[in-house]
DNA sequence: ATGCATGAGTT
DNA sequence: ACTCATGCATA
């Protein structure tokens, strides 16, 4: 009774829907007329199996537990790559913050002082994240306060900087890249005044398109604004975001030039609903092997009647979220010990 | 706001 | 086959 593949694929006729509007379903859009209600033709079934919930389920119980327990391990650093980024890694909640910065994306490897609040500040040459923050020339101050937040412990002092090749005193916070705090802040400024402005975050994702090539989804402005991106994903959605704030605040009154950017017709899978119940095993299956061998995967699906590459995703997708800050239930401020979490990532059980 | 999915780039 | 960025579809 899974509801599992129904309908793999539909090759044989596409919605060959154009796309409708985004839906401007946020909570303020005073001068847009918010026009969307998409009929949804899906005909999954999705049977409940008798239970009622339609909650998460103790998913934010469970997603906390790993991050303050294991933080270890999180993104391999590639020396040849340009994503050195060294997160910083924050155990120590601010006393002003809202709630803690859970980013951990550091590989303790390369970070021997860190600890109260040290920040680990990396160069990205990727793309020079000119997070004009707080510096005073382009970055419109916001004439409301956020809220009393003026936490800026620069202490950046993280000595790490081996074969990174790069040594350059990066003492102010305005250039390179910014610091979680930093980016939790400036998510927070910026939705504010994107309800101020009345402007959705579909909108916001289309007009930087528009605007500087790159469309984004209302999901991934949402999850900006929700720190839900990985720390470099931030950095390098931020300064986009901070001039589209700009160019906003600046042409009050004019509409923005927001054209249509023609939907893609792509033929993506159905999406598949999995039971709570079922989901609460691979939940318990995750919690002891995060990253289960194809052979593992198999097994897992054909046990749980699942296709063996919806089980795949799922446990992709559920590492990803690991990575992702803000973890879901914030957890609080408990210092983690020492679990050298090798890199053996063969756990056997079967 | 989020769950499942796709795809490019890595390892 | 994984990671990572990203988004359609959905609750």
């Amino acid at each position: 009774m899974a509801t599992a593949a129904s309908n793999p694929y539909s090759l044989l006729s596409s919605p060959a829907l154009v796309h409708a509007e985004p839906g401007s379903m946020q909570q303020g859009s005073p001068f847009r007329n918010p026009q969307k209600l998409l009929q949804t033709d899906y005909l999954q079934g999705v049977p409940s199996n008798g239970h009622p919930l339609g909650h998460h389920w103790m998913s934010s119980l469970a997603d906390a537990n790993p991050w303050s327990t294991s933080p270890l391990e999180q993104q391999d650093i590639k020396p040849g790559r340009e994503d050195l980024q060294l997160g910083a890694i924050i155990h120590h909640r601010s006393p002003h913050a809202n709630h803690p910065n859970a980013w951990g994306a550091s590989p303790v490897h390369n970070n021997p002082s860190l600890t109260s609040s040290g920040q680990a500040i990396y160069s990205q040459p990727g793309f020079s994240v000119s997070g004009m923050l707080d510096h005073g020339a382009l970055t419109p101050p916001p004439p409301q306060t956020v809220s009393t937040q003026s936490l800026h412990p620069v202490l950046r002092d993280v000595t790490e900087h081996g074969e990174l090749g790069n040594h350059h005193c990066q003492d102010h916070s305005d250039e390179e890249t910014p610091t979680s705090d930093e980016l939790e802040q400036f998510a927070k400024q910026f939705k504010q005044r994107r309800i101020k402005l009345g402007f959705t975050q579909a909108d916001v994702g289309l007009a930087l398109g528009t605007l500087y090539g790159n469309v984004f989804s209302q999901t991934t402005i949402c999850r900006f604004e929700a720190l839900q991106l990985s720390f470099k994903n931030m950095c390098k959605l931020k300064p986009l975001l901070n001039k589209w704030l700009e160019e906003a605040d600046s042409s009050t009154g004019s509409p923005t030039s927001i054209d249509k950017i023609a939907a893609q017709g792509r033929k993506r899978k159905k999406r598949t609903s999995i039971e709570v119940s079922v989901k609460g095993v691979l939940e318990t299956h995750f919690l002891k092997c995060p990253k289960p061998a194809a052979q593992e995967i198999s097994s897992l699906a054909d046990s749980l009647q699942l296709e063996k590459e919806v089980v795949r995703v799922w446990f992709c997708n559920r590492r990803q979220k690991e990575k992702r800050m803000t973890p879901p239930g914030d957890p609080q401020q408990h210092e983690v010990f020492s679990h050298s979490v090798k890199s053996d990532s063969s756990c056997h059980d079967l």
